[in-house]
DNA sequence: GTCGATTACGTATTACGTAACAATT
DNA sequence: AATTGTTACGTAATACGTAATCGAC
């Protein structure tokens, strides 16, 4: 057996060429190089380097053996990688969601009731894909926008939200009490990429070329402002009294505008989200629809 | 980067099950066992042992990476094991040769003009298998029993060798002072495995099914002894004297019972072989045919 | 009481840095 | 002169063994 920091000694003096540049690359001095490569040609029990004098080379030996002390460090570093990686995994809950606002909401209680764990969350558009990844542990938990009825699965309403269509305070649908998408058709309209499945919902209903879709949040906000175009709103901000200055927003009559969340997970894991699905159902019968 | 030693303590003790029997099997004691295994949770940063009271067994961290230890070490292991071969290989000469007594002429000679080499020697039947491995570098040296009229080889005949017939004194053959494959053939005869190409020869000139091949020596030796069978014979031996009591040896005057035996090297090579190309050169001259 | 694991402590190894030296450029 | 590698020596880190302690069967 060959200790790897002399193999790591080892391939630094292969790569840098020189032992003074190596003991620079990994901060230690010269002749403790030295005597570390003297070190491995004796475990070794073979010759490494042409020396001469103030030079010294690899040879043919050394050659094939830097070669194969990359692949030792390598599959090393491998073993730490997947250790690592695999430790965490253990201390975290994924989190799949079909729409970010739902995660906004949830994601203090899910702190508050998985205590320890880290939580990681992603959007994803398609609800299939998120019950496919439940099932395959690539999530513990997935928020749905529609009931999934299945023994496996375990699924509870949580949260509703309800879509609303905000435009200029001079705008000629401003003073109506409530839109269809039907109204709506053919009006240009601001929209933030990252809004999950209702994209799918506004392209269903409108016209894909009427949706002015902005990739950062950054940019959509900045034209929200400079702009009079008119933009999707939710019963969520709004009851926050997150309103655009000069706007007003309407809601859609549209059944599709309307959305109920449901926190699911699988059946056999129930029992480990007790207490989570219990806190969430407070949320739902406050906010009754 | 994690040390060598702390991954083998950790993949004896995830084989053995117990530190203490696994320390055992590793020669060292027990607390430096435990030692080592808490300073390999500290530096993978990980939890890898269900510890209770006296208990200790790998989590399930701890599985995943005894499986990736072993793979680290067996990458340790392979890098040893190529490094060592490459190195012998360059010390080791390796002779290739289709009969087993040119080897036996010239291995003195070999030592002494090779000095500090390894000398490795293998009998292969087939001349033109002994060329490839030529080319091919498996071999430094072959010795042919036909000259090779090629410019990448550098060839010297270098002994000659006559085939004898042995029989009993009483055997009807005994009196002559020479036979043919003709007069010997349907005779059953005491054969070594071991004669490299002239075992071929014996095959095409004489019925193979009369040949009563010996795999070891020991068990040919002791027919020689035991029986009256007839066997074939060399002037190199009779040379130095070697007979079977109660024998004759009659030489068999077909040109297929003599052989000149052929020195070659890859003429790129000649140079490193010249001294023994020289001393070789000496032999046949001694004994010219 | 025995066996297995851990803790505490002393020791021996050894990897490292500093300083001095030798040899090329 | 500046750079590169080696040798000599002292030091600090650390891997190990021994002895003692704790728990469980």
């Amino acid at each position: 057996m060959v200790e790897n920091y002399l193999l790591e000694q080892f391939v630094a003096f292969a790569e840098h060429g020189t032992l003074s540049k190596a003991s620079e690359g990994l901060h230690i001095s010269q002749p403790s190089l030295t005597r570390s490569m003297k070190k491995l040609e004796d475990v070794l029990g073979v010759s490494l380097f042409h020396r001469e004098n103030s030079k010294i080379a690899l040879n043919e030996t050394g050659k094939i053996a830097a070669e194969y002390a990359r692949r030792a460090l390598d599959a090393n570093q491998e073993m730490i990688d997947h250790v690592i990686s695999f430790d965490r995994s253990l201390r975290t809950v994924y989190v799949g969601s079909c729409a970010p606002l739902p995660i906004n909401d949830i994601i203090s209680t899910l702190q508050e009731r998985l205590p320890g764990k880290t939580i990681s969350t992603e959007i994803v558009t398609d609800d299939e894909k998120l019950i496919t990844g439940l099932k395959n542990r690539s999530y513990q938990l997935v928020i749905l926008h529609h009931y999934a009825d299945e023994n496996a699965l375990f699924c509870q309403r949580f949260m509703e939200e309800q879509l609303y269509f905000s435009v200029p305070e001079d705008h000629k649908l401003a003073k109506k009490k409530s839109v269809t998408f039907e109204d709506i058709k053919g009006l240009r309209i601001l929209m933030d990429r990252n809004v999950g499945f209702w994209m799918e919902i506004c392209r269903k209903e409108l016209s894909p070329e009427d949706l002015l879709v902005q990739d950062s949040f950054d940019a959509f906000n900045e034209l929200v402002q400079a702009s009079k175009l008119p933009l999707f709103n939710s019963d969520r901000f709004l009851s926050r009294g997150y309103e655009a200055p000069g706007r007003i927003s309407i809601p859609i009559e549209d059944e599709t505008a309307h959305a109920s969340y449901y926190l699911t997970c699988l059946t056999s894991e129930q029992k480990a989200y007790r207490s989570l699905f219990n806190a969430v159902r407070g949320n739902v019968l406050q906010n009754p629809h």
